[in-house]
RNA sequence: GCGGGCGUGGCGUAAUGGUAGCCGCAACGGACUUAAAAUCCGUUUUUCGAAAGGAAGUGCCGGUUCGAGUCCGGCCGCCCGCACCA
């Protein structure tokens, strides 16, 4: 009988709707149930939701429905990260308001997604740029202030010329601007600073903790955090003539033990020992603009030779009575590191030998291999670790090891009151004012009489004025003419508001939170948060390894200290997914050209209009600009939901890049008819019950295998082995049906199947399961059915093939029955034809036996 | 430069130190069909052989082991992150 073909354009909506009306994906509030809390890195909305988006939302999907179906009380909410320069370059552009433009897409998105049949809980739905939402984040950034978390400071900043605003340093990549891609700048602007800083050694030291968290993002994190630990300590200075000067230069290193082998210190550019000096020293200010002009990017990418500029003063060496090190201002020295000043020792540090070299200073080998001549003449002797590494021409050093040598320095620092033991961390503080408009405005007002004075929370939230103009570069907000203009709300006088806002990382820092309870009066309802928190698995793209994922850890730890949590580590378990990639084609001239624009003949890709022969690009990530953009609405309207899901768990594990491809696309879409046509055959059976009788246990064996590992593989989001699992089992289900006479248990065994095979694809395609499963005859929901409970004894094996090894290499195989006895076994091989032919008269040595697996006859050569 | 990851059929991939290549795609052969699509059955690592049956094989070289795709060392290649952090 054959079944008419899927339709999943009836399906689908179908479907959607019973979900929608029924409720079937709203979180309960019952805290006496088991949680799972899973959660996709919430979507910018942007305009289109992309094929990275449907991976994204699938596997979250998938993992919700799977944990539901094991009785877990599931939250699986969404929300818009809305706030961003995207909203306003389209203000600027295109004349479209920013919060309208902003809604507008997630009208877009939200339709989107639904089409996808995620089982999302949408009653918590929000956006960041609600006010109902960054009302809150105003009020904590209020606590936050009073908890000493927040500190405002004159301070150079990275400048976005093109977006003309403030980054953060984890914005800066490759010296340009993460968005803009701008070259930036340094500025010197008062800012509001969030003290991450305070927490590095907790972060850092809790990482250690995340233990299913992806190895990589660990390590990317700690490198970022970058704990040293060092010695800062002070030299005195004097000038040309000797002359003892007032103040002295601090220094950090963690190679104090090459002290004796300083031949000059060196300090930024923009220390103030530099500062001041360069009054009066024209070629030092020459420098210094000279410095400032070229930043950090450009030498960042010309690997600039070192440079420096001497300050006309000296420092003494703190051992050595004699020695005199000039001081320069170098280029390669950071302010924003340590004490922002050196002591170079270019026996032992490449830049300190480099700018040694150019300048002709003297290079002091003072740590070596132990007992050989150290040579310094080719390069730094870089090697510290090991007792290998001793010191030499180092007076009372000499001989001891590194470590050694670093603790007698640092003994004779602290007595003499010259120096301490320091950490110092890579990390800065988190610089969270933007010159924007379309971002979270800074609840604070600056009164020429009171200073900064925070915006009593009753007044809360402070809204963003619709009416801005977008006409010339710079912040809107600073532009509009009443906004900012208000009355202290300390002693009423006419003082301003603050007119930056936040940096959007801090909307994502805190939204997860904020999803336990979105409808709370307070920023997050602690009970509603004790219960669901920590998530119990993020998923997104590894591109916010630091950013985000190390915000929003400080963030926990501010919201905890400030009694809006009560726990650090937001994310309990954290999974990056890969990206989306496609093939790309190009003209000779270089333009790109859609994929679907190409066409493979005679051996070469020609263009499907013009006939003109094309160039194979790579296959890379999907983006406008290569024109290798696959839609989602495109392929959910002609394959439908569940194929675009099924396409993107098959085949690649979900931490791998996976290529759309159109072959890909199709099987999957086969594949949805395969299990329509399998279901609507079982459905035509007759009723009867599975039973251990011996004609249908084969198949009843492979359904419970399959479902034990389908449920091992989606517990560790393998979900291409599940499916692949699932491919196994339908295949059995299609040979069975084949058989022209079926007993009775062979009927029940094929229904039992069928039943498995529907709940187990489910949480990947849930509209055809839905609809498989009222075929089968089912009154309730798949949603709303439980996982299947296997049969140990449907698992468990009888017999095995064991394979038989001769000196480790496999020769034959037997069947024997499971756990069968070992010397029975040996005994039986030994007698196999095959075996002893291949043994011929060489003695037997050694018998191993792996129960169950293999034999391995190991015998004299 | 520093740190990390990955190299398996034509392709995507699978394999608690224990029979390498499950599953899928593509390809080829066959069945059904007037024909095509769809579907179903079969073959498909390479190589020698008519077959039976051998031999080789997880980037390269070596090691540990009864046994290595898996563990260790050294290369080669690709990918990612950080990058003057003293």
């Amino acid at each position: 009988m054959a079944a008419e073909r899927y339709n999943h354009r009836e399906t689908e909506p179908k479907w959607q709707s019973y979900w929608t009306d029924n409720r079937s994906f709203e979180a309960k509030e019952d805290y006496s149930k088991p949680k799972y809390y899973v959660l996709e890195m919430f979507p910018y909305p942007s305009g289109r939701i992309h094929m990275g988006h449907v991976r994204n939302y699938t596997m979250g999907d998938v993992i919700a429905r799977f944990r539901r179906a094991c009785g877990f009380n599931v939250l699986h909410p969404m929300g818009w990260d809305a706030f961003g320069m995207p909203a306003e370059n389209a203000a600027i552009e295109r004349g479209i308001h920013p919060k309208t433009w902003t809604y507008e897409n997630i009208a877009t998105m939200r339709r989107q997604l639904k089409s996808m049949g995620l089982a999302i809980d949408w009653s918590r739905e929000f956006a960041t740029c609600d006010p109902s939402y960054y009302k809150h984040e105003q009020a904590m950034f209020i606590d936050f202030m009073k908890a000493g978390l927040v500190e405002r400071r004159v301070s150079m900043v990275n400048w976005d010329p093109v977006d003309q605003t403030v980054l953060a340093n984890e914005q800066v990549i490759d010296g340009k601007g993460w968005r803009s891609g701008a070259v930036v700048e340094k500025r010197e602007l008062a800012q509001w600073f969030l003290t991450i800083t305070d927490y590095a050694e907790d972060l850092l030291g809790a990482l250690d903790g995340l233990t299913t968290w992806p190895e990589k993002v660990r390590l990317m994190q700690k490198n970022w955090i970058g704990r040293s630990e060092g010695m800062t300590f002070t030299f005195e200075l004097e000038d040309a003539k000797g002359q003892k000067l007032d103040e002295g230069l601090t220094v950090y290193t963690t190679r104090h033990d090459t002290i004796f082998g300083a031949s000059f210190c060196a300090v930024s550019a923009d220390h103030p020992l530099a500062k001041g000096l360069s009054k009066t020293n024209p070629t030092l200010e020459g420098f210094r603009k000279e410095v400032a002009a070229l930043g950090t990017s450009e030498e960042n990418i010309e690997r600039a030779e070192k440079r420096g500029c001497p300050l006309g003063v000296f420092a003494r060496h703190p051992f050595l009575k004699n020695v005199k090190l000039p001081v320069y201002a170098a280029n390669f020295v950071l302010m924003g590191y340590g004490e922002g000043a050196i002591f170079g020792c270019p026996g032992h540090d490449q830049r300190d030998w480099d700018f040694a070299h150019k300048y002709h200073l003297p290079i002091i080998p003072v740590v070596g291999p132990r007992d050989v001549e150290v040579s310094v003449s080719e390069g730094p002797y870089l090697e510290k670790d090991g007792v290998e590494s001793v010191l030499v021409n180092s007076e009372f050093l000499d001989g001891l090891t590194v470590p050694q040598a670093k603790e007698e320095v640092a003994k004779r620092f602290e007595m003499a009151g010259l120096g301490k033991r320091t950490v110092n961390f890579r990390l800065r503080d988190w610089g969270v004012s933007r010159q924007r408009y379309w971002g979270c405005p800074i609840p604070v007002v600056h009164c020429p009489d009171c200073g900064i004075v925070p915006v009593p929370k009753s007044e809360l939230p402070v809204q963003l004025p619709d009416d801005v103009k977008f006409d010339r570069p710079g912040n809107p907000l600073a532009h509009h003419a009443t906004w900012k203009h208000v009355a202290c709300p300390n002693c009423n006088t006419p003082a301003t508001r603050e007119t930056d806002t936040f940096d959007t990382f801090i909307d994502s820092s805190w939204y997860f939170a904020r999803f336990t309870s979105p409808h709370d009066e307070s920023p997050v309802n602690v009970e509603a948060a004790k219960y669901w928190l920590p998530v119990d698995q993020y998923i997104g793209g590894v591109e916010h390894a630091i950013l985000h994922l190390l915000y929003s850890r400080f963030y926990s730890r501010a919201m905890h200290k400030t009694g809006h949590l009560n726990a650090d580590e937001p994310f309990a378990s954290l999974f990056t997914q890969g990206m989306v990639i496609h093939e790309t084609f190009k003209t000779e001239a270089g333009e790109w050209v859609l994929p679907s624009d190409a066409i493979h003949k005679d051996g070469v890709w020609i263009h499907a209009n013009t006939g003109e022969q094309l160039i194979v690009g790579g296959v890379e990530k999907m983006s406008k600009s290569k024109r290798n953009v696959v839609d989602p609405d495109t392929i959910i309207a002609s394959y439908g939901a569940d194929t675009a899901r099924w396409f993107m768990l098959s085949d690649t594990p979900p931490e791998r890049d996976i290529e759309w491809t159109e072959a890909g696309a199709d099987g999957s879409w086969k594949f949805t008819q395969k299990i329509w046509r399998i279901i609507n055959d079982i459905a035509e059976l007759p009723k009867a019950e599975a039973t251990m009788e011996v004609d249908g246990l084969a198949l009843r064996r492979v359904a419970h295998r399959s479902i034990a590992a389908i449920t091992d593989d989606l517990n560790n989001l393998r979900f291409n082995r599940s499916i692949a699992r699932i491919y196994e089992l339908s295949n059995a289900m299609v040979s069975a049906l084949q058989l022209p006479n079926k007993p009775q248990d062979m009927i029940g065994a094929l229904r039992e199947a069928g039943n498995f095979l529907v709940i187990a694809m489910a949480p990947m395609m849930p509209h055809l399961a839905e609809e498989c499963w009222r075929l089968l005859g089912h009154r309730a929901s798949v949603v709303d059915t439980a996982w299947p409970q296997t049969i140990a004894a449907l698992i468990e094996v009888d017999e095995v093939t064991i394979a038989i090894q001769v000196n480790g290499k496999r020769r034959d195989e037997i069947l024997v029955s499971k756990d069968c006895d070992r010397g029975l076994l040996e005994t039986r091989v030994l007698e196999m034809d095959s075996i002893k032919r291949l043994i011929g008269g060489k003695t037997v040595k050694k018998v191993i036996i792996v129960p169950d697996r293999i034999v391995n006859i190991v015998v004299a050569e």
